[in-house]
DNA sequence: GAATGAATCGGAGGAACCTCCGCTTGCTGT
DNA sequence: ACAGCAAGCGGAGGTTCCTCCGATTCATTC
């Protein structure tokens, strides 16, 4: 299970040139970029690019690891500026504007959350922790549930950022998220 | 907007065909059949499946209409043999399942959940309705909240869904379902 | 610095998607 | 009956997806 001996030079190289195309090509022309196209520019062939990355959402997932690690991040500022249970209102913002944002995101963020125990599951597992350093602070203030799994908070905000993606509904999407907040204070 | 004229003779034909065969296949192959093989069984030309069936989530939809008919209909019995917030909760079951156990309809649900005033958007209604009976029992009741919108609902819980479809975690799903009938109480 | 084995590459190939448009067929009025 | 014409049909074709395996290239050993 461990990682096993490090790539070959071709290897990385040509696993960073992939990411650094595709992180281009994904902001430029959005979630359905051709993985063809990619590989045609990044110089390397098809069967390259699926070695590297078995399916669309772990490139995708690797392209975007970057700013999913700043939103993790930012989990402490929050916490410093306002009590919990405001941090994590505006957190949740956060999540949700960071997929609506990074379209394409969506399929691949499914993916991600629906990983149980893969090797692509590094960013999951940070995105957990976010949610439990929030979800800890409001137990410990007492103004947030303490019995609820933050695992079972991701898949729910999870869950309102596809429906969210799909109906670019923002007032729509502040009610779900003040739903899923009010199943989450103490009654 | 009114339904045009009649489809002609040869195209209802047609329709039918389509879509008996497809309900067959779904059943039988699971939600990735190829398209290309449905038409070829109804023995029409691609083209004529696409004018029909304009998505692969159109095709879904009609063919597990009848299904979603039945989930619908059950509301009544379940308020009348239970209050409104068991019964709630007990549809809520019953949607999670019916998703789970149309594999595919995943999908076609998310399309059907966004789609805003599609043609095909009546499955849509019938679910808001169903919601929405339920939560007004609840409300008159007193023992749900009276100032959430069915839509909002119906969107948090097709969120559960497609979450619960990707994960497999019955016991996650019933957590999720329970936060979010937690969300709906009065405080 | 050559040989050798293993890791990696590349792209041909088969399947499916979806569109587009010339051809066919059912309907309507005379 | 039959002419005219929408409405409807069908499938070729351009794209993308993903797999598979022979050829290539790197690292290591002598």
């Amino acid at each position: 299970m461990a990682s096993a001996r490090p790539l070959r030079a071709d290897a990385r190289r040509n696993r960073e040139r992939l990411l650094s195309v595709a992180v281009q090509a994904l902001s430029r022309e959005g979630a359905d970029v051709s993985l063809e196209a990619i590989a045609r520019e990044a110089g390397v062939g098809i069967g390259t690019l699926y070695r590297h990355f078995p399916t669309r959402e772990a490139l995708v997932d690797a392209a975007y690891q970057g700013e999913l690690d700043r939103l993790c991040d930012r989990v402490d500022d929050l916490l410093a500026a306002a009590p919990p249970e405001q941090a994590l209102r505006a957190w949740m913002n956060h999540f949700v504007d960071y997929m609506g944002t990074k379209r394409g995101m969506g399929d691949a963020l499914r993916a991600l959350i629906a990983s149980g125990g893969d090797p692509f599951a590094r960013s999951r597992d940070r995105l957990t922790a976010a949610v439990a350093a929030l979800l800890g602070a409001g137990a410990a203030a007492g103004t947030l549930r303490a019995d609820v799994a933050p695992d079972d908070v991701l898949v729910g905000l999870s869950g309102i950022s596809l429906a969210a993606a799909d109906r670019r509904d923002r007032a729509q999407t502040d009610r779900l998220l003040g739903l899923l907040m009010d199943a989450l204070r103490p009654r």
